[in-house]
DNA sequence: ATTTCGGTCATACTTTCGGCCGATTTTGCC
DNA sequence: GGCAAAATCGGCCGAAAGTATGACCGAAAT
């Protein structure tokens, strides 16, 4: 395919075939002014104001080529449709981020489980009191007020399955 | 910090330091190499070049003044991670099954959401007496003692999301 | 050596929940 | 209208959950 060849081609060497023919456009110029105009007719000024604005052009030219453009970021937030996966993988980042210490996460998920304070004291042979020390941490982190309120935003985060 | 300081001016303005340095150099230069006698003899050529630099910072300060000022916008994806519930279609069998009523799976659906007997009261215009009534026949057709089982057993059996 | 942090435990208290009794009203249906 | 199921409401009491506070220990970091 020529044309596509031409094409990319074109786009890619863009800037260097425009600045060639441009410069030799300008050289042919010059040169023709200064025949008729400088050389021959003593037209001073109108050479003088050719140059002027040759580069006037060029100044804009270099300007607009080179100055840098601002950088403005944008944060576009994306929802992630979870895939229901059979084998529940707890998302480590979100755990690190709520900063949630593994007994936590393991009290967590015995409480989703629907385990009692007791028997999650029980399952972990630790004492009640230090299960609900566990959830006050827990709900602080997760900022929540009940344990099932607690279920239901870890397993949004997908802390737990 | 003034070195910082320095740095970061220096990061800043290096091309037009580096231009301005360069241009009192050439200064220096042509003075120390007998200025007048270059000047005298390409008077012309000195002119059309001052000319040149004029009228090209002229351009480069209409560019800038006049162009819009180019932005550049990045945008960030920040993935958020939600939970496909989009698809979620209660299973009517299992609902016909355990003889659950309309009301008593409202209850349970704002039981998972973490809402308290009083808040689901509330929310269904109804007595914190009526929700604990209801509580009571969920717990019984369910075969669980606790809130919590009830949310993880209910979703184990698609009743709920 | 001191601080920090996770994990442990305890006491005392308040709130909420659950269990169990009862009751009335509403709704849908024959 | 009569009936059954559903929905509503109330009280009581103990159990469980949650709040507040303080303490101890050991490992890791500084």
């Amino acid at each position: 395919m020529q044309v596509a060849d031409f094409k990319s081609f074109w786009i890619k060497y863009k800037d260097i075939l425009l600045y060639g023919c441009s410069m030799a456009a300008c050289m042919f110029l010059l040169n023709w002014m200064e025949l008729r105009f400088v050389v021959y007719d003593h037209a001073f000024e109108l050479f003088i104001g050719c140059i002027a604005l040759l580069f006037t052009a060029l100044g804009i030219w270099l300007a607009l080529k080179l100055s840098k453009p601002k950088v403005q970021t944008i944060i576009v937030e994306k929802e992630i449709p979870v895939l229901s996966t059979d084998h529940f993988v707890p998302d480590e980042a979100a755990i690190r981020r709520l900063d949630l210490s593994k007994r936590e996460v393991e009290v967590l998920g015995l409480m989703a489980k629907g385990l009692s304070n007791q028997e999650i004291a029980n399952t972990l042979f630790i004492s009640l009191s230090t299960i609900k020390t566990h959830n006050q941490s827990l709900f602080v982190k997760l900022d929540v007020k009940r344990r099932t309120q607690a279920i239901e935003r870890a397993r949004a985060l997908r802390v737990i399955p």
